[in-house]
DNA sequence: AGCACGCCGACT
DNA sequence: GTCGGCGTGCTC
């Protein structure tokens, strides 16, 4: 038999199969060590054959499986084909997505606890006799144990020594017992919450459990129960001997989060995230993969937990960017969740308040069964959006970044010893320019995205069509030279707030202040504890967390989620929006959101501040339609890094060459293809260049196959380049 | 990725 | 004359 093999080299000239002859116990998915030109390395077996297309005697033997299993389930191996047809992942990458890293490296091995008991064929005289006399310590031994007792090998070793108690199990009178120790991460323990379920969530529930195929969208608004819906599922399904897998966004990983699910499932959860230890991982790991576990919840990698026979894969807050993996190897969840579906016979859910635009077009198509849950479970109503012009502040004098209202209300929720939470988003380093006095907003004449200010040459660019225009000094609208690059830190916010109100609590909460998982529990149980208190932070705070007490939210700074150049500004900014608001008067307390903006008039500020997402998809979809942007095109970014910047520059006009070749000869499918430099220029002493091609669906997947193939086969010295789809930002 | 082969500069 | 630079090419 044969053996074809995939190497664990990462790189593009061996990423292709290698045939070897196969040991007759060699199964497919092994794990193994191959004689690979003069030294040996560790490659896949991905399946056996009869038959090699080489002549035997160029054939080396393979080598021994790394594992007394096969790593890879069947599943994972037509994963690998499915993936790389749609991603164009390389064989290896994949192979390093479905197994964890621990196991690779070989960092992680199993943690086994010894433990020794007394051999029961022996009495205690012969014990005795068995023994030199002098051996004092090892008689000691002896009379210490008792039958029918388990010592920990460890605890006697200390009392004893090592040497003493390996010489009685030499002798055979006492022996060894070694169990494997599971390294469970640690949960606050939590009661499971039973509640009855409304009529919608047993609608939902039963509407998805009748029809078990395909991908279904359960779109329900905050607070409206989906959580409990995804639990009646899998409940539902472990009972039927299957298992299921739960992703959620990296951010809302929360202890309180898992603690609702292991509450419910116990030993049956397996948490897969980045925050556990080496050992833990590669345990909950190992679970799901022998049976002990048959749940496993994670961030989008878990969507390769080693689960056999999936009853359901649910992917909760499916707008979430994090679904988007945007450094190599590139998926998306939504893609392998489906592969995962089709293979296991089993739906998909994908769970949102704000689905993304994508996602809901599908549904409107009929291509994904829509759900909804159009009502909070407790019936309250959704706080209030109240939307505040800026400008009119800077009108009135007030410079300061706080409206009157917001203020207003921050003096309500002091004095009334409530909780606020202030939303800034921070995403804005290559930001938008603004006029503050009528709130204008630079945009491209084309492309209907906002321009990006570049430093270096002064000018304001079109990320989509490299448009260029000179930087303004005043505004075309008002002729105001007030104009302003739209940019704000949470520092600062806290700054201000301090002094505004010195004897209340301030609590900052970013990545600088949540760098270890530690310090987010702290923030947030310390939070939970303190009235009256604000809460300062960006995207983090927009997630999951219930803090009944909160009855204010503000949102400082709405544009710069609007303004970021990206056709999926809006849809974004709409997201935040409604998510940001749903903090808001969780419990009994009614709660209000002071939205802040410049361009009160804008139409995802009137949709969000009346939650109505379909008059805003309507809308946004309308606008993609016309303007022609996904999913009424495909944007595919060429990305050019090199140390050196001529390196780069040349690299990136040879692909240029190739693929205008093309353009064209195909021109009426192309709506957009440039070569430029990046909007940021270097990162980390790389200097950039992109290519942006921009082209209708007709002749897909040719166009994107092209790009991809014009890539692989070109040489190019000293760069690196990735080809992105749709790419989630274009810094 | 590594490791070999291969063809030109500064040394005993 | 040779030791060694890293350019190119192959690995079942």
């Amino acid at each position: 038999m044969i053996a074809e093999v995939i190497v664990d080299i990462t790189n593009d000239q061996v990423d292709r199969v290698f045939d070897y002859i196969a040991r007759p116990d060699t199964v497919a998915g092994e794990r193994v060590t191959v004689p690979f030109g003069k030294r040996f390395i560790e490659g896949y077996v991905l399946r056996l054959k009869e038959n090699s297309d080489l002549s035997p005697e160029m054939l080396k033997p393979l080598g021994q499986p790394k594992d007394d299993y096969p790593v890879l389930l069947p599943e994972f191996l037509a994963l690998n084909d499915k993936m790389r047809a749609l991603f164009h992942l390389r064989n290896v990458d994949c192979m390093r997505l479905f197994i964890p890293s621990q196991l690779r490296s070989g960092k992680a091995k199993p943690l086994y606890n010894n433990f020794v008991e007394i051999t029961d064929t022996f009495d205690d005289r012969e014990l005795l006799g068995n023994t030199r006399k002098n051996a004092v310590k090892q008689i000691e031994l002896i009379k210490s144990l008792r039958p029918d007792k388990l010592y920990a090998r460890s605890e006697l070793n200390k009392k004893y020594g090592s040497n003493n108690v390996e010489k009685l199990l030499d002798l055979g009178v006492i022996h060894q017992i070694t169990t494997a120790v599971h390294r469970a991460p640690k949960f606050e323990h939590r009661e499971d919450k039973q509640v009855v379920l409304t009529d919608a969530q047993e609608k939902v529930v039963n509407s998805i459990l009748s029809n078990r195929k395909g991908v279904h969208l359960l779109f329900g608004v905050t607070g409206s129960g989906k959580t409990e819906v995804y639990m009646r599922i899998i409940a539902q399904v472990l009972s039927e001997g299957k298992t299921a897998i739960l992703l959620v966004p990296e951010i809302s990983l929360t202890p309180q989060v898992l603690s609702t699910f292991t509450a419910r499932f116990g030993e049956n959860v397996a948490i897969l995230h980045s925050g556990l230890s080496d050992g833990e991982r590669f345990d909950e790991w190992q679970r799901l993969r022998n049976g002990q576990a048959k749940i496993a919840i994670g961030a989008r990698s878990a969507i390769f937990a080693p689960l056999h026979n999936l009853g359901v894969i649910i992917l909760d807050e499916e707008h979430d960017p994090s679904y988007k993996a945007e450094s190599n190897p590139r998926y998306y969840t939504h893609d392998v969740a489906k592969m995962r579906g089709e293979y296991n016979n089993c739906p998909v859910i994908l769970g949102s308040a704000t689905p993304s635009l994508d996602t809901f077009y599908k549904a409107k198509k009929g291509e994904i069964m829509l759900h909804s849950l159009p009502n909070r479970a407790n019936a309250k109503p959704m706080p209030t959006i109240e939307v505040v012009n800026m400008c009119d502040e800077v009108y009135a004098g007030n410079t300061t970044m706080f409206s009157k209202r917001l203020l207003d209300e921050l003096d309500k929720v002091v004095r009334d010893k409530n909780q606020a939470m202030l939303f800034i988003n921070r995403r804005g380093f290559s930001s938008y320019i603004i006029c503050r006095e009528c709130g204008y907003v630079a945009k491209c004449e084309d492309c209907d995205v906002s321009l990006v200010y570049h430093k270096e040459d002064n000018l304001l660019k079109c990320h989509y069509c490299n448009k260029r225009y000179k930087m303004l000094t005043n505004c075309p609208q008002c002729g105001s030279t007030y104009i302003r690059n739209g940019a704000m830190g949470t520092e600062r916010v806290v700054e201000e707030l301090r002094q505004r109100y010195p004897n209340v609590e301030i609590l900052r909460m970013d990545f600088d202040t949540t760098k270890n998982k530690n310090a987010l529990n702290e923030l947030l149980s310390k939070f939970g504890k303190t009235k009256p208190c604000i809460l300062v932070g960006t995207q983090m705070i927009a997630k999951g967390h219930d803090f009944p007490s909160v009855t204010l939210v503000g949102i400082i700074n709405a544009d710069m989620s609007l303004h970021f150049s990206d056709f999926r500004a809006p849809e974004r900014a709409y997201q935040l929006i409604t998510q940001v608001a749903g903090r808001a008067g969780r419990a009994e307390k009614e709660g209000i959101v002071i939205l802040q903006t410049y361009t009160p008039r804008h139409y995802v500020y009137r949709f969000a501040s009346n939650y109505d997402y379909l008059g805003f998809f309507q809308k946004e979809l309308n606008l993609r339609e016309v303007t022609r942007f996904p999913p009424f095109s495909k944007i595919i970014r060429v990305l050019v890094t090199a140390e050196s910047k001529d390196a780069a520059r040349k690299t990136t006009a040879e692909l240029y060459s190739v693929i205008q070749d093309y353009f064209n000869l195909h021109r009426e499918q192309f709506l957009i293809c440039s070569a430029m430099a990046s909007p940021v220029t270097r990162i980390e002493k790389k200097y950039r260049f992109q290519i942006i091609c921009r082209f209708l669906l007709d002749t897909e997947p040719e166009i994107t196959n092209f790009i991809f193939d014009t890539v692989t086969k070109h040489k190019h010295p000293d760069c690196s380049v990735f080809v992105e789809v749709n790419p989630g930002n274009m810094s």
